[in-house]
DNA sequence: CGTCTATAATAACGCGTGTTATTATCTCCG
DNA sequence: CGGAGATAATAACACGCGTTATTATAGACG
């Protein structure tokens, strides 16, 4: 197999600039309601959730659990969402709205909604059809990936406890 | 204008979980190498420009300076590159690859194409084509908007020097 | 019933990133 | 020349992310 060509040996760069710029705009234009965005990414799942467990919303999210702790943990300081105790499992916390955050949601969506139709301009509707297609099942057998990789580590602990 | 479909509003996490997946699917397999991925955009661009300051490999890398200084930080610490005084400004630095490094520019390139050939296993040729053009594209108008904004901050810094 | 495995959440550590501010130096212009 | 503004690098702080390990509880199974 020759080596690929330059173009495409960028493409996991490329990918990655895409989203850090991305993010990057967007919360250029969230910075007044004071949210990142992995933390209007809780929001948004939560106001459709209410109630679900930490280990729920991360699977919701695609987030690392122990992300997903840190995450929480400002945003509870910052008074955005509640931890109650769940009453049918003592290990576990059913995650809320506090109601101090529900009027920002609909800026949220306002700002999200901008920031990607400035994104993604200089695409026409079928490019940008094109490129959710792609992005799509590339997301999805990477996913595949992950899990494969992960099962084979969980595995691998299983094997050998200690 | 309508809200968007649920769909298109998810395009913002779906590039940066691609970006995430990706990332630590390379991650994965690059740990034999102990470098991480931005680690690698360093050697890769240090490789072919040896003796650039770090203010030209941030733009290359298009990292923030800051960013750059604590990876290179790290990275003298684990003697993969080296600064040198730059004879000719005193406050600048001229970057260096470590002999010990090269050997491992070769490992690298193999895991990275790997790596990505497993990643876009889902794609053929034409739709990689059609994904890396699409991308491209938004990068180079994100890069635009970005550089606006950052423009005209600096505009502003200038107008309130203190 | 008790033991063993799985699961929910968390702690602690290192890395990358963005932000603001500081220091040293350069450069250019009056 | 000399002072003003730009530039190279860095410091310090907060956030997100991955990793390993720990604690408490649940569930399954002999």
């Amino acid at each position: 197999m020759p080596p690929p060509s330059e173009r495409l040996r960028n493409l996991g760069f490329l990918v990655r600039d895409v989203s850090r710029l991305y993010g990057r705009h967007f919360e250029r234009q969230a910075r007044e309601l004071e949210l990142t965005l992995p933390q209007c990414k809780v929001l948004a799942h939560l106001q459709r959730n209410e109630g679900i467990s930490q280990a729920r919303l991360a699977e919701l999210t695609e987030t690392d659990p122990m992300t997903l702790v840190r995450t929480l943990d400002r945003m509870q300081t910052d008074r955005w969402v509640e931890r109650r105790p769940d009453p049918s499992d003592r290990r576990a916390h059913r995650l809320y709205l506090r109601e101090e955050a529900k009027p920002v949601l609909a800026r949220m969506w306002k700002i999200a909604d901008q920031a990607r139709s400035e994104a993604i301009s200089v695409l026409n509707e079928k490019e940008c059809e094109q490129l959710l297609e792609l992005l799509g099942r590339v997301h999805q057998n990477l996913q595949q990936l992950d899990s494969r990789a992960t099962e084979s580590r969980a595995a691998e602990a299983r094997r050998t406890p200690l």
